[in-house]
DNA sequence: ATGGCCCGTAGAACGGGA
C-alpha cells in the first residue's frame, strides 16, 4: 500500500472545514497536515474528522497560527510518539507538531512569516529556523524515515518564484532563509516535488488579491522534505491547484507526496 | 507609484499574512 502524506495550510480550518472534508473524500490521503488552523484545541473538529474517517492531533490557539495531522485510521490508524512544539525552542506560537504513522517520522511546521528582513519577526525567524535544524539532527538519529512538511516561507531559488526581480531580497527570498534551506539540503534531505523534475512556473500559493491566481503570480513555498531512505521510496509529489479554483479557497494549495510500500 | 484580498477579533478598523 502507497503511503499518502499531504501538507496544506488551510488559512482558518473554521472556514475551511467543508472544503477540508470534501478533499479527503476525494483525494483520501492517509495523513493530512494542516497549518493555519487558527483555533483553540478545545475548539477543534475531532468529530466531523472522526466522522469522516480521520484521527487527530492538534496544537492551536486563538487567532494566529495552529498546527494539526490528520490520519486515516483504516490505513494508518493513530499517531504515535507525538511531540508538540520543538523541545530546544520554548514558543508560545503554535507552530511545530510531530508524530509517527506506520515508521515514518512526519514533522508539520508552519514556519514563520518574518513579515520583512530588518523586522523583529525576521529575527525570530532567524532563530526558530536554527533550533529546528538543530532538533531535526536528533530526529533524524532516532528516525531513518523522515519527512519534514509544511508551509516553510521559504523559496527554495527563484525558480520558486513568479517574480524574481520583484522578490529579490525580500522576505521569502533572502540569502538568510535561502541559505538555512540549502543547508538541509547539504546535510541529505530531498525536496521532493523538486527531485521529480516539475515543470517551470509550478508554485503552492498565490496571493488573494490581483488575480494572482489566474494569472499564476504565485510562490512555491509548501514543501516536503525527505531523509534519502525515505525519497526513495517517494514515487511522485503534486501540488493540487485545483484546490485554489473554489469558491473561499485557502490562498495555499495542497501539496501531496506519494511513498512505496508501508 | 500604491494597493487592490482574506481571516479573526472585533462590534470599527486593524494586525497579520506572503
Amino acid at each position: 500500500m502507497p503511503l499518502k502524506i499531504t501538507t496544506w495550510n488551510v488559512n482558518s480550518l473554521n472556514v475551511r472545514l467543508p472544503h477540508v472534508l470534501d478533499w479527503l473524500a476525494a483525494h483520501s490521503v492517509d495523513v493530512l497536515c494542516l497549518q493555519e488552523t487558527k483555533l483553540t484545541d478545545d475548539r477543534f473538529p475531532t468529530q466531523a474528522l472522526r466522522d469522516a474517517g480521520y484521527a487527530a492531533i492538534y496544537s492551536g490557539q486563538k487567532t494566529y497560527n495552529g498546527v494539526a495531522i490528520l490520519s486515516r485510521v483504516e490505513t494508518v490508524g493513530e499517531a504515535a510518539d507525538v511531540v508538540i512544539g520543538n523541545p530546544l525552542f520554548p514558543d508560545e506560537q503554535k507552530r511545530l507538531i510531530s508524530a509517527t504513522f506506520k515508521g515514518v517520522r512526519v514533522v508539520n511546521g508552519y514556519f514563520p512569516n518574518g513579515q520583512a528582513p530588518d523586522s523583529d519577526k525576521f529575527v525570530y525567524k532567524l532563530a526558530w529556523l536554527e533550533a529546528l535544524a538543530q532538533w531535526l539532527d536528533r530526529e533524524r538519529t532516532q528516525y531513518p524515515d523522515l519527512a519534514l512538511v509544511g508551509d516553510f516561507n521559504i523559496t527554495r531559488d527563484d525558480l520558486d518564484v513568479h517574480d524574481p526581480e520583484a522578490w529579490r531580497g525580500q522576505i521569502h527570498c533572502t540569502d538568510a532563509e535561502r541559505g538555512w534551506l540549502s543547508s538541509l539540503l547539504d546535510g541529505g534531505l530531498v525536496d521532493a516535488f523538486r527531485s521529480f523534475d516539475p515543470p517551470p512556473k509550478s508554485y503552492s500559493w498565490w496571493d488573494y488579491r490581483q488575480g494572482a491566481f489566474r494569472r499564476n503570480a504565485g510562490l512555491r513555498i509548501d514543501l516536503i522534505l525527505l531523509t534519502q531512505a525515505l525519497a526513495q521510496r517517494a514515487r511522485s509529489c503534486s501540488i493540487d491547484r485545483e484546490a485554489r479554483k473554489r469558491e473561499q479557497p485557502s490562498d495555499h494549495a495542497p501539496v501531496t507526496v506519494e511513498i512505496e510500500s508501508y
